[in-house]
DNA sequence: AAGTCAACCAAACAAGTGCTTGGTAGGCTA
DNA sequence: TAGCCTACCAAGCACTTGTTTGGTTGACTT
């Protein structure tokens, strides 16, 4: 059982660490101390693993946000119809706070936060490169005549962003619903609303 | 132009003022002397006013919830119909971030970390109180045959309520759009769906 | 003139914060 | 055996935090 994964084990798995803490009670509201003692170290000796607090969080931040927008951009590449497009991409972001609650949680909770410093532009950045991403896949279903042509795009890109990503509060991987069953809901929801439909007999 | 607006004047402007900087910057990420020095005082003179740091947000966020609850039971109690009754209920929420941004902020943002203190019992209540509200307007819905009795309800509320409050991370007073307009988009998605109706030909 | 009161100042304190410094234990390699 | 390197400890420093204390100001009342 001697696990032989050479180096930057050990500097990962308190990276983890700190992303849960962060993750449940904020950046600002976690203490070095905190991140120490989940990891049965001290305070002092994180510091040969990292340069500081704020560079742990753009650690975690940043290489989760290029896994994740890589695949917006597969999405978007990919030959398939506009309502594919969206359901695709919904069913990614969904997966994405299956694989990582933490990193999406820290993005969501302390993103204001963080911004304020130059160090985090980027996630300004990424903010504006994922309405860009949506705002593309709306409109492209609009042209396509699977939306609604009455829809306000830049409302409809907020209400979908929020209600996909803040998902990340109460989802808990592992729990009653899988991640793709909750996307399915949601893409029901979303696409046909929650009212009976005026006719058309689906399957009971 | 003499107000003399009698006892209790200053508290509630200084209350506004830390309601402002804790929905901007959070409660724990706001300091005392932030909101002296925004009142054009110093940080010990608030202590005048105020037992302490917490005992403020307590009052802001405490008088806030009772004002909206004593809504929502409106709603509950009006003899319409049960798709009325989430129109309402959704309309109403939205004018609740419309008059009181900062406190559906602070809500939003700090009930996670407020709730761990015994003192902020009372937010947690007041979720399951909202969650039982909800429930029983969709359950009520599902019954009188105007929402899809395929739907998981339990996740639909979820959806409802995080989608609903969210907005008040974008949502400006005075901005381009009207919470009335906004929430006239977000019915009409949350009933009808984004995608183009099967039939039925609508005005243009 | 004397007293009362709300609102505030000036200064400090103890606890907690991120981070630094110099040193050490133990495994690995030459 | 010697040297090296990763991972860590022990102690502390400078700063920020919420809060306390005793005093001051000016308007108002009696």
């Amino acid at each position: 059982m001697t696990d032989e994964v050479a180096t930057g084990t050990r500097r990962s798995q308190l990276l983890g660490i700190a992303a849960g803490l962060f993750a449940q009670k904020g950046f600002k509201n976690t203490t070095v101390r905190d991140i120490a003692d989940a990891s049965g170290i001290l305070s002092g000796s994180l510091y040969h693993h990292f340069d500081s607090k704020e560079s742990m969080v753009d650690e975690i931040l940043s290489t989760f946000q290029e896994e994740l927008f890589a695949a917006y951009d597969e999405v978007l590449a990919s030959k398939i119809g506009a309502r594919a497009k969206i359901e695709r991409a919904v069913r990614l972001s969904f997966g994405a706070i299956d694989e990582h609650p933490h990193e999406v949680a820290i993005f969501q909770n302390d993103a204001g936060y963080l911004g304020g410093f130059e160090r985090f532009g980027y996630l300004a950045e990424r903010n504006a490169q994922s309405r860009s991403v949506w705002m593309t896949l709306l409109t492209e279903g609009v042209a396509a005549g699977v939306l609604r042509h009455d829809l306000d795009i830049e409302l409809t890109y907020r209400f979908i962003r929020d209600t996909v990503w803040v998902a990340v509060k109460w989802y808990r991987p592992g729990g009653k619903h899988s991640h793709t069953e909750i996307a399915d809901q949601y893409l029901t929801i979303l696409l046909d609303g929650i009212s009976t439909p005026p006719n058309l007999d689906e399957r009971s």
